[in-house]
DNA sequence: GATATGTATTTGGTACGCCATAATATTATG
DNA sequence: CATAATATTATGGCGTACCAAATACATATC
């Protein structure tokens, strides 16, 4: 190695991403963002034509996105967009909740200053956020919330967890930071567990973390369950 | 539909597998039992003749076990079997206590004498199995005690998440219920769930099933830094 | 009106071919 | 002899074409 370049490569990061990666994120993006609906075919020639890609891609792609939950594979009929049941959505809050609450108490035992300003600074987004009415400004200051409490304490496995299964109850999420009040409360909720980690308290940043997913679980299953007789057909 | 046929259909149980599943079958199946070692390379065109399909096929069984976590693909290099490092294995103990422990407090408040029962038939066998030096038997009955755990209170979830975990540390699994000692310790934290989970307790039986996966991970961290060095190369 | 029958559509699966890159072997050169 | 240049090989990435079987839908027949 030239020592010149010690510490500080010039690699000309190359895009090193594949065909078939790119395709898989336009994809799971077109499914999260909504403009494949729960329950919508996919057409493997259909998507071949719309991504400029062949079949082979397409068909890992599918296989991915199933193994990841956000695609069901119907036999002989083909793939479709997930459908997400009321029930299925609970578990996830739940499975949330557990993980979050995990990772909220490890970081409380941590006792970093640097975990809490990280937060509050994350925090301070999504106040900003909803100030200016940004919604997906609130989902990415969100996630940037909970991904510091996963990586301050190195928990990258819980945190890819966290992280599918986010993904597939997306759009449940958008909903309910759309929900009255929601404004007010879920920072409230935060707060609180970033107090409980400044106090260095595991057991009440554990509570805290379980709380703030189970009241946006209360949510999405209001509001999920208030539009479920639509699905119908 | 035929009024004869009512309730008890004719209908030819045909396998209904997909050629792509038994083969994904297959293949997870040797890398869990341990044909293909940690590391190894799986070359495409070797599978395709090794199990007798297509390439097509053989790519989308890769892209399925990598991202359930058992496959790596290294750029320009191809798919190899997954290596755990230690740091990594440690998450993955961590994440199923947490959710064994949230799975046998749901248990224990349910309050069922069914679910006992279910589970103190899977520890019998487990006793039985390691009376008759049945090493697979042990892991058989063991994991058909965290599926009633599961099961009973319909995370399937949860259950599937762990099952994925699962698969990824099986060797060490095989590894730590052959440790010395490892016949009674592990009946007995689990009996104790068990009583936990009988007095209606979720709170000790959470703690249980916590420390039960605790003691299991830290046999494998013994067994895998002692062994790890090896791995070099 | 109910039942066949026919016809697209689409998935499941195979075979083959081409290109790019990385590693290895080979050859040429000083 | 050592090193540099070059060819070869192995392999993944990607594309196309084709076939069989299942499904869905329209059409014809009784």
């Amino acid at each position: 190695m030239n020592t010149i370049l010690q510490g500080s490569t010039i690699k000309v990061e190359r895009p090193a991403k594949t065909l078939r990666e790119l395709a898989l994120e336009k994809v799971r993006e077109a499914i999260v963002s909504g403009h494949f609906r729960p329950g919508d075919r996919l057409v493997e020639r259909d998507l071949c034509a719309q991504l400029g890609v062949s079949r082979t891609i397409v068909r890992e792609v599918l296989r991915h996105l199933e193994s990841e939950g956000l695609v069901a594979n119907l036999p002989n009929k083909g793939p479709i967009v997930a459908q997400l049941d009321l029930n299925e959505a609970r578990q996830i809050y739940e499975i949330r909740g557990a993980l979050e609450g995990m990772a909220a108490r490890l970081c409380a035992e941590r006792n970093d200053p640097a975990i809490v300003s990280a937060l509050e600074k994350s925090l301070h987004g999504i106040r900003q956020s909803y100030h200016e009415k940004n919604m997906s400004g609130v989902l990415t200051h969100t996630s940037a919330f909970y991904q510091t409490l996963f990586s301050s304490v190195e928990r990258t496995v819980a945190w890819g967890i966290v992280n599918l299964l986010t993904v597939r109850i997306n759009h449940l999420r958008s909903m309910t930071i759309k929900t009255e009040s929601r404004n007010i409360d879920g920072p409230a909720q935060m707060e609180k567990i970033i107090e409980a980690i400044r106090k260095g308290d595991g057991e009440a940043a554990y509570q805290a973390a379980m709380k703030h997913v189970a009241s946006a679980s209360a949510i999405a299953e209001a509001v999920l369950s208030a539009q479920s007789p639509v699905l119908r057909k």
